[in-house]
DNA sequence: CACCAGGCAAGTA
DNA sequence: TACTTGCATGGT
């Protein structure tokens, strides 16, 4: 079966089984690429607390996050893991859209795809997926996020070797499905969802797995 | 107890 | 350039 036809089934088998994901799951643009950052190889469970936290105390915007000092932001987002690493990050971030745009979040977010990519990757601490998800997910470019389930599930199903990297898997789907951003939101959640509950990196439970024979 | 989670950058040779 | 390590909480 061509590789096109593959995807799209594969896309279709998940999407029967489980529906549509409501990702990203955020109330606005600028909660999004907060809990990018902080789902960093950690569980959306915990951002969930470090989210909640940010809530409580009104820091889910750009203004009020930004006035805030590196140290106690950290302490904020603690459930959330690496949260010293990740508060310095998400001031790089919020730095990055006062400097390019001088505050101005939509105005940052409303740029050309290539333009915010560029911006976004040459933020430290916001590597291919982080940057892609924020582009798909919070300024809706149509944009393929690729994350460890993604290669781990391509990888079983034989689409792709262990040594893919992220450009090439990204392109192996955006080269043979529209570019639908509807589509690639779906499509990604769908894998994460799948991926977390048959595709673990242990025990693979392909039991129950709607991926069975693709 | 060991292992994992919606990565990324910095260090080492 | 190609590997390795640090970052850290909370669930299974």
């Amino acid at each position: 079966m061509r590789t096109a036809e593959r995807l799209q089934h594969i896309y279709d088998r998940m999407f029967e089984r489980f529906g549509p994901q409501h990702w990203w799951p955020a109330e606005t643009p600028f909660e999004v690429m907060v809990g990018a950052v902080l789902t960093q190889n950690t569980s959306w469970r915990n951002v969930e607390r470090a989210i909640t936290n940010l809530r409580e105390v009104g820091l889910l915007s750009f203004e009020a996050m930004a006035a805030l000092p590196t140290g106690l932001l950290a302490e904020y987002i603690r459930p959330a893991g690496y949260y010293n690493v990740k508060a310095r990050r998400l001031g790089n971030l919020l730095s990055s859209i006062k400097e390019q745009h001088n505050g101005d979040l939509a105005g940052y977010l409303g740029q050309p795809l290539s333009a915010l990519r560029e911006q976004l990757l040459a933020v430290k601490g916001i590597g291919p997926e982080t940057a892609d998800s924020i582009l798909l997910y919070a300024a809706s470019h149509p944009v393929f996020v690729v994350d460890a389930y993604t290669h781990r599930i391509l990888c079983r199903h034989d689409l792709i070797d262990e040594e893919c990297g992220y450009h090439e898997l990204q392109d192996l789907f955006m080269d043979h499905l529209p570019a639908d951003t509807r589509l690639y939101n779906e499509y990604h959640a769908l894998l994460v969802r799948v991926g977390s509950r048959f595709c673990k990196k242990k025990g693979p439970d392909c039991e129950q797995c709607p991926l069975q024979g693709v």
